[in-house]
DNA sequence: TGTATATATATGCAATTGCATTTACTTGTC
DNA sequence: GACAAGTAAATGCAATTGCATATATATACA
């Protein structure tokens, strides 16, 4: 493969980047304690029972999570350890591939789901929503789709 | 205090809020396999003996790093017990208030700052700099700014 | 078919982080 | 100055994450 043969960063790049950072710490924190406060789990237990309840069936391979919550393998397996403790989801196998299994969310974990919203909605409203007018979010949003 | 008192986030701010999670966590996460993968230290490392470097005596105290750095108190604690091991930094007592300290810079900690940058610039190039041109990359820069 | 290689998930162990509390001061009040 | 209350930093212990490797298939190909 041909390296990336780049240049080098603007001083814009290198404050956008900073402010990436910290934007996201300082509200992902903000969120997180909210959620906390309100005796909610972490947001990706949220963010995983969302991923699920938006399927069909109600189920993804843990693969599929890996891949869309930017997660590392070995953590999505104890996360669905944890989450199927708490009987919000459950491991199946998968025909078709002996290997692999599938993961399917309870009805407890739609309603956690359910019941960790309305928290999880103000806190973005508070540390998000309300810090931009709709213009000026639509236009971060579409700026930051290019990153990915 | 008053309550937030706050309406409801919009569609578009929940998938800005989507957005940023992601497009920091792959940025990060790519950034990170950079420095490791050239045999250096955790991007936190880089911050800390940046801001460090930045003052007129190469002091901070730990109270000052952790707001800088929206780290939490134990943790910055525990992040300078490990880069004093290492002679990046050290603590003094700082005269004035006998609780406090002063994190002081050595030329160890200068030296790294200055063999990890090289790494650090390419990487911000290739997972930052080049996602947009520079006016987009302003924009983005000033979005952010007021999420902070 | 048999064997090497690749893929999906799990797991042991170390490092880091979170949480609650402790330790040493410092400040304010009488 | 003496004591209650507040602040800066450290620390014991549990939970989470990272890292390397293991386990159980699946796939490719001689």
């Amino acid at each position: 493969m041909m390296p990336p043969m780049t240049g080098k960063p603007s001083d814009t790049a290198i404050t956008a980047w900073a402010r990436l950072l910290k934007a996201q710490a300082k509200a992902l924190d903000a969120v997180e304690a909210d959620l906390k406060a309100n005796g909610h789990p972490p947001l990706a237990w949220y963010d995983v029972l969302l991923e699920l309840k938006r399927e069909e069936n109600g189920t993804l391979r843990p693969l599929e999570l890996e891949k869309r919550l930017l997660l590392k393998q070995h953590n999505v397996s104890r996360l669905i350890d944890r989450m199927e403790q708490k009987n919000l989801l459950k491991r199946l196998p998968f025909a078709g591939d002996g290997r692999g299994q599938l993961v399917s969310i309870t009805d407890q974990g739609q309603e956690l789901l359910r019941r960790m919203w309305p928290t999880y909605r103000a806190s973005l409203q508070d540390h998000v929503g309300s810090k931009l007018k709709e213009p000026e979010m639509a236009k971060l949003a579409a700026l930051l789709q290019h990153l990915l």
